[in-house]
RNA sequence: GGCCCCUUCGUCUAGCGGCCUAGGAUGCCACCCUUUCAAGGUGGAGACACGGGUUCGAGUCCCGUAGGGGCUACCA
């Protein structure tokens, strides 16, 4: 089995794209076949510089392995169209020659005039006579190559996801094979592509499946042996109106929240690629048996192209933000803490190692991406001597005053103070008793020691910070906090 | 407009004629746990687009309608 992802090198690699790529390869690793890249790089007008860099780094980060490409090399090589052009045109030929496809000289003009009056290109060169043709070709004129699509019956193409299709064949016209510029187009490139790369499945998106009878009609005049054909549904946007692909860049959903789009925008955003590969392998196919978490290696185990659903899907975003909590939980803490330490340095902060695996186990449950470790965990990591108290809108809790709140804090000093231990389960033990004591609901008292030593509203569990923290450190907070409270 | 594809809870999906008083997940709501936020636990609301057939029996097969998506380039 050889499969293979084809795109163009337009730009940065698309989320669309990965999921029909991730298809492809995992029907091929389900069966021990190879995954092949190959660019189609035909339209010079479109191709842009960098493209193939940033495909190949998207699929590294994903660790979708590819076994044949412009970098790894091959047997079938080269992996880019621009490089095979003499194979398209070779083949062009042949197929004008026995009579499968002819010249057309219409001029961009002529064509416009006819797709003006409606039915598109009126097949004009078809029919030619010889001493038309070669009074053009003597005066050099510029042609392309099209194909002769048969005028009358249908033809069916089968489909691995959906079964036959049948199409009319008159209501294809006579597709543009070889450009004026020499170059191939689609239809012609990949039907040579994948024939010479002896592919075996051929996956594509379902915008596709129109020309699927133009490409039957091709690989049967070649006389080559066609392979299979899977059309795979495409990502629709969230609220499932229109092509997900559209969508140059990551764009604000219905709840205003941001929708990545492109694997670069996935790598900022803080997933996983563990994560991400099994959320879009989720998307129009399942692992079944009700399991929503897998690993890559399992659902190779089961994949089948013939098990992917034909609807086109609205993109499930919000699922994501679940299923990335759910692997950011069950990493290892030393994983963790190698992913998030460049995350808090980038924001600014110096990381001490030994500080951020202590906080690792209590951000664990708490993030959604390794993004939100910055205004989680931010202040552990931010130098101490700067720390200023928080203002009292923080400091002060829900049905509390400024003077209520002073006053647990400076009752808090000296049992704080007090301790020998100041491990968290200790501190807890003590701060309850203290609270019961100055008849405080636990809550109130903990969650003033919260915003005074952290800052903030939202933070890992007062305790574990303050031991992180260290007493030193989390006794000069909570005076800070005080001074600022009741200025002396 | 023409042609093609698709149609189960808001969303992702299970279901390949009787196992379905339609299952799971997410999201949402409630409760529990609880020092905030999470996580976790329990429960709840929530779908077979519609109309005809076929069949003893249809979410499952066929036809039509509607809705959605796509194609209709010397782009892929």
């Amino acid at each position: 089995m050889r499969t293979r992802y084809a795109p163009s090198p337009t730009g940065p690699q698309h989320i669309g794209g990965i999921r029909s790529a991730l298809f492809a390869w995992l029907y091929a690793r389900r069966h021990g076949g190879q995954f092949i890249l190959r660019i189609e790089d035909t339209d010079r007008k479109r191709s842009i510089p960098g493209s193939v860099e940033m495909i190949l780094g998207a699929f590294d980060w994903l660790g979708i392995d590819i076994d044949e490409g412009p970098r790894e090399g091959g047997a079938y090589g080269p992996y880019v169209q621009s490089e095979r052009l003499e194979l398209y045109q070779t083949w062009a030929k042949w197929l004008v020659e026995n009579g499968f496809a002819y010249k057309c000289y219409a001029t961009a003009q002529e064509l416009a005039e006819m797709r003006k009056a409606g039915g598109g290109y009126d097949r004009r060169y078809r029919d030619a006579s010889n001493a038309e043709i070669n009074k053009l070709e003597a005066r050099g004129a510029p042609y392309v190559v099209r194909f002769k699509m048969p005028l009358t019956g249908s033809t069916i193409g089968a489909d691995m996801i959906r079964g036959e299709v049948e199409f009319a064949n008159e209501q294809l016209q006579d597709a543009v094979l070889l450009k004026s510029d020499g170059y191939p187009t689609y239809h012609l490139a990949h039907i040579v592509d994948d024939h010479f790369m002896k592919i075996s499945h051929i996956t594509r998106a379902v915008e596709w499946l129109p020309s699927f009878p133009l490409h039957i009609r091709i690989w049967n005049a070649l006389g080559w042996a066609k392979p299979q054909f899977a059309h795979l549904p495409v990502l629709l946007n969230p609220n499932g109106k229109g092509k997900l692909s559209k969508r140059k860049e990551q764009f604000a959903g219905a709840d205003g929240k941001s929708v990545p789009v492109l694997a670069q925008e996935f790598i900022d955003a803080g997933y996983l690629p563990a994560a991400v590969l099994n959320f879009l392998s989720n998307i129009g196919w399942n692992f079944g048996d009700d399991k929503e978490i897998f690993t890559t290696a399992q659902a190779i185990k089961r994949f089948d192209l013939r098990d992917v659903n034909p609807a086109n899907s609205a993109y499930p975003i919000a699922k994501l933000d679940w299923l990335n909590s759910q692997y950011i939980q069950r990493a290892d803490a030393a994983q963790l803490c190698r992913l998030l330490k460049p995350i808090l340095e980038e924001a600014g902060y110096a990381v001490d190692e030994t500080r951020l695996a202590r906080a690792a186990p209590l951000l664990q449950v708490r993030l959604k991406s390794t993004r939100d470790v910055v205004p989680m965990a931010g202040f552990f990591f931010a130098d101490w001597a700067l720390f200023e108290a928080p203002p009292a809108d923080i400091l002060v809790q829900r049905k509390m005053d400024g003077e209520g709140t002073a006053g647990i804090l400076r009752g808090s000093i000296p049992v704080l103070q007090g301790l020998d231990s100041f491990e968290h389960d200790t501190q807890y033990a003590a701060m309850q008793d203290y609270a019961k004591a100055i008849g405080y609901k636990n809550g109130q008292v903990f969650g003033t020691l919260r915003a005074a030593v952290s800052g903030q509203k939202v933070s890992p569990p007062t305790f574990e910070t303050m031991e992180i923290l260290g007493k030193e450190e989390s006794l000069r907070r909570i005076k800070l906090a005080l001074q600022s409270l009741a200025p002396a």
